[in-house]
DNA sequence: ATAGGGAATTAACCTAAGTTTATTGGTGCA
DNA sequence: TGCACCAATAAACTTAGGTTAATTCCCTAT
């Protein structure tokens, strides 16, 4: 698997969005990265200017609070862009950091080249728009989810849209995304079981 | 203050984002919303394909779940967009409203007409883009203060981000927007007060 | 083969917030 | 003036989930 194809990939995924893109205009350098299960794309508190686009496997975007508590925002599979939104645009630190849930590829480029040459093309910037309108919808009904749902319920949501999941990751790693601390996790699991045997 | 004035707010506003938009692009028809308090420019459920401008007053987002509990997902002040990014791009009935807190002016259009034609524009593309990741960016802050942050601590950053509403907006909706009920809100401010007066 | 370390489970206990119900306090309206 | 209604508070009780600590299981490295 070549950086041409790798890139390749990255376009077609890119097309998806919106067809009539002038790819020639892209032109910067771009790094290859591969990661092997708990890798980092990059952490929490880096500058992370860059874009990625992943190519195969599995990533998190994870954040430690203040107090130590360890928090899954996301999970991404490939293929699809990921990189901190804020800190590509604003500069300023990532709020978290992306690591592989298994062993997995992306390539990466500098964000505001790759901006300053794509932003010239109006293919690219209703791609990009229908992007981050994509991405603040599914931000929209995580939020929603938080609230309005338990922990339970939020689990076996949980398992609805990752089905191969549970057994591949952590149940750490799956707590902290469902916002409850593993132990809280372990009693659900109980909980369900125990009600699907007395049925 | 006439329509003329009030579609020049709302270009000024967008201006913010990106000064070279060619707005004579943008020709479809304006309705005008006078709104008192506690009235709604749209209601969830509603087909709600407009984008709206509020040109003065504040406005809540706020979505009933299920089982019957009300959110305040977001809190905007004028001069803003506001609007269901989800109900104007996929088309799908708005999973929330939205509610005057105080009298509030407010213009609209047709999404997809005003889409259309200022998509044209590359200088509106951007700031329509710009638009977008700011807005992630907070809810990305939103869901981070839900996961990581007491409800008490909420309820501070709550006062610190919007000191003028304390003592303005009902005590129902603030609980709501923090994600609780109003009697742990009431709760909450007793130990408050408690706690400054033994200090 | 075995010692050591991390992951998951379980139990006991604690705390924040939800629920229900009752009381107080304004505000508007007859 | 007083009634009615809703917002806010308060008290009592319940519950979900956090915290701490002990136990088991499994995997890896020696």
């Amino acid at each position: 698997m070549d950086r041409l194809q790798l890139k390749q990939q990255f376009i077609d995924y890119f097309n998806q969005y919106h067809s009539k893109i002038d790819w020639s205009l892209f032109k910067c350098e771009i790094d290859l990265h591969l990661l092997k299960k708990g890798q980092h794309l990059f952490q929490q508190g880096d500058d992370a200017k860059r874009l990625y686009f992943l190519n195969s496997g599995l990533v998190r975007y994870c954040n430690v609070s203040d107090k130590g508590k360890e928090y899954t925002q996301s999970i991404a599979k490939a293929p699809r862009v990921v990189g901190s939104t804020r800190a590509m645009t604003l500069g300023t630190p990532a709020l978290f950091s992306i690591e592989a849930v298994t062993d997995s590829i992306a390539i990466s480029f500098p964000w505001d080249i790759f901006y300053q040459q794509m932003s010239q093309d109006l293919g690219f910037m209703k791609a990009y728009a229908t992007f981050l309108e994509t991405i603040f919808i599914q931000k929209e009904l995580k939020e929603s989810s938080i609230i309005h749902l338990s922990a339970t319920q939020r689990y076996l949501n949980f398992c609805r849209d990752f089905p191969e999941l549970p057994g591949t990751m952590p149940q750490q790693q799956i707590a902290s995304y469902i916002g409850i601390t593993p132990i809280a996790l372990s009693r659900i699991r109980a909980r369900i079981k125990e009600s699907a045997g007395s049925r």
